[in-house]
RNA sequence: GGCUGGAUGGCAGAGUGGCCAUGCUGCGGACUGCAACUCCGUCUACGCCGGUUCGAUUCCGACUCCAGCCUCCA
């Protein structure tokens, strides 16, 4: 039984879907106009293996993640590169889509933009205006009314008395009560501006997403996620917009993430903190920063830091160093008791998961993987069923090679849940994790000449290769007369 | 000031009313020519003060400290 933390509730409640066997869920994306830094990563991450588990549960999901591509300071960073805002938002999309994927993230079913959907944000604020929810101030901007929604304060659990007495000063606007927010502002000279019945302008933040999210999955959906920052206002401006434009509920389940801190702060442009996606790249693999984004709950702070990603990797190199020499390809499996599987002659390493038969819950790891992804997708428990996997593996390795193999499969499937251990050990510990290619034949040669060296006893020139071989940032490890080798 | 969440062993990080998290690191042992890998063992962990209880890190209350939101923000 799948529970979910419920922002709305504060409690992890059974998820039940609003159509039985399908989810809809909508993901705030990013506003693109720079690099993604490793915050939005952490977030993206979550709801990449969110996705990854309501799938595997069984359901048939539908992903929406929106783009917003029209912004103050998009075009404010278009003005400054002295460029159109299109181009600046087309460049940092792909750059946005490559970093993702490298981190292993699935594409959503949907990325609607913006600017795709200025008709439906229109139509979306003229309801509130015949609804009575929005007016038109005297500048020309359109705003919501925010007292006249009553329910306001419900998600972030603020109350309007409160939030009034806590505001900063305001400079003097049109608006009729200060917590009342734009939903369509009017272009300036030379800025971008759309057609509407208010005039030139453009949609603001929140409408965005009340607009987009109905035209994509309708106006009831069930899981609506983001950043633990969207929470106010932005969510809470979305429930007004939606559930007054709709008369119905908004979204069943809110999914908020935890910020990742660097030094205790959060990580953010505005405190300048942040480490791009791409600079963390170029000193980490892609697998790491994944790992160790999973390696605490996702409503969690994580605290970013090197020492932090250092000890990421090494755990991930243990789990890789217990698939390691297990190979199914051309072995003959028949004696196995795979539950009726059929692995023979398929190749562990990098094989294509599609055609990975599905382990039953009747094993103990996978039934303890599945409770703790059940309980709010407690990746830090799961990944720690991995590990007891791995630890049985290496026992298992000298003794019961079939055992090993079978258990090489549910890690394999398990990890593939979580969106790790999917590539062959081999190339996992071989790669290094900047982009210099090892010499492969400078490496094999040396570990001939050390074989005889040492056969011949000669353990001087023994070590002096092995040290030689540390020397380039690489470790030897002698098992059964073989001798691997892996990056450090 | 208001609202929300948190405080666990050297570090990271789950969890539970009484018993093992897990990973990294350290230490001892096995394996090894020596290492590495691996295995076995191991390091007086639950912010502070009260209360409930046969028993609390886990439940309740006070306190201290930290973070997030209240301004664009994943």
């Amino acid at each position: 039984m799948l529970k979910i933390h419920n922002t709305l509730t504060q409690s992890k409640q059974e998820f039940v879907p609003i159509e039985p066997g399908k989810i809809r869920m909508y993901v705030c994306g990013i506003t693109i106009y720079d690099y993604c830094h490793i915050g939005h990563a952490r977030t993206f991450v979550s709801f990449d293996i969110i996705t990854r588990y309501l799938r595997y549960s069984g359901y048939d999901l539908t992903y929406v993640r929106n783009i917003t591509d029209i912004d103050d300071k998009i075009i404010a960073r278009a003005s400054k590169n002295g460029e159109n805002f299109k181009q600046l938002t087309k460049r940092y999309t792909q750059i946005m889509h490559e970093d993702f994927a490298a981190l292993g993230m699935a594409a959503p079913d949907i990325e609607p933009k913006a600017t795709d959907s200025i008709a439906e944000i229109i139509e979306t604020i003229q309801s509130l205006i015949d609804k009575g929810f929005a007016y038109q101030g005297t500048s020309g901007d359109v705003y919501y009314n925010v007292p006249k929604f009553e329910d306001y304060g419900k998600l972030s659990k603020q109350n309007l008395e409160a939030l009034q007495a806590g505001e900063r000063v305001d400079v003097a606007t049109d608006k009729q009560n200060s917590m009342d927010f734009v939903l369509w502002k009017m272009a300036k000279p030379g800025e971008p501006e759309w057609d509407s019945p208010w005039g030139g302008g453009r949609p603001g933040w929140h409408i965005e997403c009340s607009a987009m999210s109905k035209k994509c999955i309708g106006e009831h959906f069930d899981i609506h996620g983001g950043g633990s920052d969207l929470q106010f206002p932005h969510h809470e401006n979305e429930i007004a917009q939606s559930e007054a434009a709709n008369g119905c509920v908004f979204a069943n389940t809110w999914i908020h993430t935890g910020m990742v801190q660097v030094d205790k702060l959060k990580m953010s442009k505005s405190l300048d903190n942040f480490f791009t996606i791409r600079e963390v790249l170029k000193k980490y693999r892609a697998e790491t920063i994944r790992y160790f984004m999973l390696s605490s709950h996702y409503r969690s702070q994580l605290s970013y830091g090197e020492d932090n990603l250092d000890a990421a990797n090494a755990a991930l190199e243990r789990l890789y160093l217990s698939l390691r020499d297990i190979d199914l390809k051309g072995m003959d499996l028949k004696g196995m008791d795979l539950k009726g599987m059929d692995l023979k002659g398929m190749d562990l390493a990098g094989m294509d998961l599609a055609d990975l038969p599905k382990v039953d819950d009747s094993n103990q790891y996978v039934a303890k993987f599945k409770q703790a992804m059940d309980d709010d997708f407690n990746t830090p428990e799961a990944v720690a069923v991995l590990f007891e996997i791995a630890k049985a593996i290496n026992r298992s390795k000298n003794n019961d090679l079939e055992n090993a193999r079978y258990l090489a499969v549910i890690l394999i499937e398990l990890g593939s849940v979580l969106g790790i251990v999917q590539q062959s050990p081999n190339d996992f510990l071989t790669a290094s994790a900047g982009d210099e290619l090892a010499n492969i034949e400078l490496i094999e040669r040396l570990i001939v000449e050390r074989k005889q060296a040492r056969e011949d006893k000669n353990w001087a020139r023994a070590d002096e290769i092995r040290d030689q071989f540390n020397q380039m940032g690489i470790v030897l490890e002698d098992k059964d007369g073989k001798t691997n080798w892996r990056s450090c």
